[in-house]
DNA sequence: CACCCGATTATCT
DNA sequence: GATAATCGGGTGT
């Protein structure tokens, strides 16, 4: 179970987008570890006219425009935050994706706590879900996910590709015709019964 | 389960 | 002043 490493985030946006689909996001706050794998992405890319940063740098989106590997929160709704990974091609100016849902694995009563008492089964299916389940506002914004912190990413499990659907991204009207979203259902995610997903610290 | 709609505010024009 | 990469509650099938 390793830190997937800056060089992952320094490829294409949409293959990493796809890469991350398998992997163990990691919130660690308050002495308590809040994971689950991620089985739903979004790429936006700088040339794409639905990224955020397609129009150019702006206060909100600068982290976009950042180092890769780091995060990028937007607050959205007047309500919601959500959590993007930069991640871009050393040609590209920006980029980004960002995680919609993922399968909780640890902290499971801590995220229903923060979420009051959902359904397990849609605790952390959507990003702003996700971010008031492991507690990510902007203060997280710019945080490196490629160190063991507050927030990071580990290689977590194997997933069948044929498995990973693409489609259109959610919630936006432009470049309907890129088919930039990756999913893949729960039941589709072997979670070994011994595995070495939890993980361990001084608690 | 599918669709519809109102809430709520940081950010940009 | 308008907009938004969403959510949850409501209604109807």
């Amino acid at each position: 179970m390793n830190i997937l490493p800056l060089s992952f985030y320094e490829r294409d946006t949409v293959e990493v987008a796809h890469d991350l689909i398998g992997k163990l996001l990691v919130r660690h706050v308050d002495g308590h570890y809040l994971t689950g794998i991620i089985n739903e992405t979004e790429a936006y890319r700088a040339d794409d006219p639905a990224c955020h940063a397609f129009k150019g740098k702006t206060e909100r989106n600068a982290a976009l425009f950042g180092p890769v590997g780091h995060a990028y929160v937007y607050f959205i709704y007047g309500n919601h935050f959500c959590l993007n990974i930069v991640a871009r091609e050393l040609s590209m100016i920006s980029g980004g994706v960002l995680i919609r849902s993922i399968i909780p694995c640890q902290g499971i009563d801590t995220m229903l706590r923060n979420r009051n008492y959902p359904p397990t089964k849609i605790l952390t299916n959507g990003p702003g879900k996700i971010t008031q389940a492991v507690s990510i506002t902007k203060k997280q914004q710019g945080v490196d996910v490629t160190k063991q912190g507050e927030l990071y990413i580990l290689s977590g499990v194997t997933v069948n590709p044929n498995a990973i659907h693409k489609t259109p991204r959610i919630g936006i009207t432009a470049a309907h015709d890129r088919f930039w979203r990756f999913v893949v259902s729960p039941e589709d995610i072997q979670i070994p019964a011994f595995s070495n997903l939890f993980v361990h610290g001084h608690e």
